[in-house]
DNA sequence: CTCGCAGTGGACTGCGCGGTCCATTACTGG
DNA sequence: CCAGTAATGGACCGCGCAGTCCACTGCGAG
C-alpha cells in the first residue's frame, strides 16, 4: 500500500484499514461476506449512489432511510439486506465519495510537477465546484464536519481519504522538489493546500459565491510559489509559466 | 442568490445587519418584543450558552431540546417562552458563537498592521484551538457546514459573521497596505486567510492533530508575505521580520 | 423440475423528538 | 396588598424515524 505513507506518523494503519475495508466492504472482522449476484450488486450501487447524493445535499442526519428508499424505488428490507444499519450505509457513502472526489481531479492531481501544473489543478478544482451552477462544497469536507464529534476525530475512512488526497499533492510537490523547482518540505505545503481548498469550499458554499475558493487557492499557490527556487538558467524566469 | 451578490460589495451593510439582529434579538419584523426581567434574561442566557456548547459538541441535529432542558435544569415551556421554536434557538446560538469567536481573538485580530502582527494573530488562533487539549474546530465553521443546505447559502447571521471576520482581516491588511508594507488588494488575501483558517480547523478536528491548522496558516502567511513590498532600505531584507 | 437462497415487498413497532397546553408560582408596579 | 404579567412545571400529542419481521418472488445449480 503505497498511498499516504504517513499522515502525521501514525496513518499507516488507517490507510491500510481503508484498503481492507474496500476489499471486503464493511466487515472488519471475519464474518462471512454475503455473496452478491449481479442484480444484487446493481441494487446496492443504486442505494449507495442515491444515499450519497441525498446526504451531500441534505446532510447525513437530514437523510432518512425512507428518503433513500423512495428515491431508489427499493424497500426497507433491501436496505437492511445490504447494510447492517444506517451507519454502515454512511460508511459505504464515505468510501464512494472519497473515490469520486479523487477520480474527478485525477489527471490534474497526479500530474503535478511544476507550478504551472499546480495551477492547472487549481483551475480544475474551481471548475468542478462550479459545474452544477452553484458552489456545492466538498462531499468529504461536509461529511467530515458533520461526522466529527467532540473529542473524536472523523471516521477512519474519511481520515484515510484526506490522507490519500494530501499524499498525492505531496507527491506532486516532491516531484517539483526533485526537479529542483521547489525548495521546501512538501508535506506541510500539501497540508496547507488541502486545507485552503477545504476552507475555500466551505466558505464558497456558505456564501453562495465561488470567490472564497479562488482566493484561498490563489493565496496558497502564492505561498507555494514563494518556495520555488530562483530560476537556475538566468534568463528563463519562472513567471513565464503563469497560466491564465 | 442575493447573498453572493452582497458578499463582497456590501459587506458593511451585513455587519450593520449583525448589529441590528443582536439589538432586537430574533425579531426581524415589528412584532412587539417581549420584555424580559433580570431573571428572565439570566435564564435565556443559560439556555443559549448550554445550547451553544451542546450544538458545538454534538451538532445541531444531534442536540435535542430535551438535552438542553436537562443540562440547564429548565422546563419545556421555558424554551418555548424564550424562543419561538428550535430554529430561533439556533439563531441565537449562531449570534453567540459569532460574538465568542471574534472576541476571543479580538486584540490580535484588530491590531494587525504588519507581517509580525499577522503572525501574532496566527499564534493566537492556533493557541485557541489547542487550549482544550484537542482540536475543537471552529464553532462557526461547524455551524456553517451543517446548516448550509444544497443550493442555499448559510443563514444570514452566519454569513454576516464571516463577513465581519474577513472584514477585520482586510482592515489589518489595508493598514499594512497604507504603511506601504503590502502591495496587493487586501480583500482576496483576507478571504484566503479566513479560508485557510477554516480549512485548517476542519482538518485539524477531523484528524485530531493541530498540524493541518498550522500548515494552512503558515502557507497562507507565506502567500501574504509574497506580496510585501521589498524592503525600501536596500540591505534590510524582509526575512528579518520573521517572528518565532 | 425443484430445491435453496438471494432478492424483494411492505406492514408493523417502539421511541425520541419538536411542539402544544394549561396550571401554578413568583415578581413588580400601583 | 392586590392585580397582572413574567416565569415555571410538566403532562401530553402526533409524527417521523431506525429498525424488525415475515411472506413472497425469481433465479441458478444440480
Amino acid at each position: 500500500m503505497d498511498c499516504a505513507v504517513h499522515y502525521w506518523s501514525t496513518v499507516d494503519s488507517q490507510v491500510q484499514f481503508l484498503g481492507t475495508v474496500i476489499a471486503m466492504r464493511e466487515r472488519p472482522s471475519g464474518i462471512p461476506e454475503p455473496v452478491l449476484t449481479a442484480r444484487g450488486r446493481a441494487t446496492r450501487e443504486r442505494i449507495v449512489t442515491a444515499a450519497a447524493d441525498l446526504m451531500h445535499a441534505r446532510g447525513v442526519a437530514g437523510t432518512s432511510l425512507d428518503d433513500v428508499r423512495a428515491v431508489t424505488g427499493t424497500s426497507k428490507s433491501q436496505l437492511y439486506h445490504y447494510f447492517t444499519d444506517k451507519s454502515a450505509l454512511v460508511g459505504a457513502v464515505i468510501q464512494r465519495q472519497v473515490q469520486q472526489v479523487l477520480s474527478a481531479q485525477q489527471p490534474e492531481l497526479d500530474s503535478i510537477d511544476s507550478l504551472a501544473a499546480l495551477r492547472r489543478w487549481r483551475d480544475r478544482v474551481v471548475a468542478l465546484n462550479c459545474q452544477i451552477g452553484y458552489p456545492g462544497g466538498c462531499p468529504l469536507g461536509r461529511l467530515a464536519a458533520e461526522l466529527t464529534q467532540a473529542e473524536r476525530c472523523a471516521p477512519a475512512e474519511l481520515v484515510a481519504g484526506f490522507a490519500d488526497w494530501e499524499h498525492r499533492l505531496a507527491g506532486g510537490l516532491r516531484r517539483m522538489q526533485e526537479r529542483g523547482e521547489l525548495v521546501a518540505e512538501p508535506d506541510p505545503l500539501a497540508a496547507g493546500l488541502l486545507a485552503a481548498l477545504q476552507g475555500g469550499l466551505l466558505l464558497a458554499q456558505a456564501t453562495g459565491s465561488p470567490f472564497p475558493l479562488e482566493a484561498a487557492l490563489d493565496l496558497a499557490l502564492d505561498g507555494v510559489a514563494a518556495h520555488v527556487a530562483p530560476a537556475d538558467p538566468p534568463g528563463a524566469a519562472t513567471p513565464g509559466q503563469r497560466a491564465a
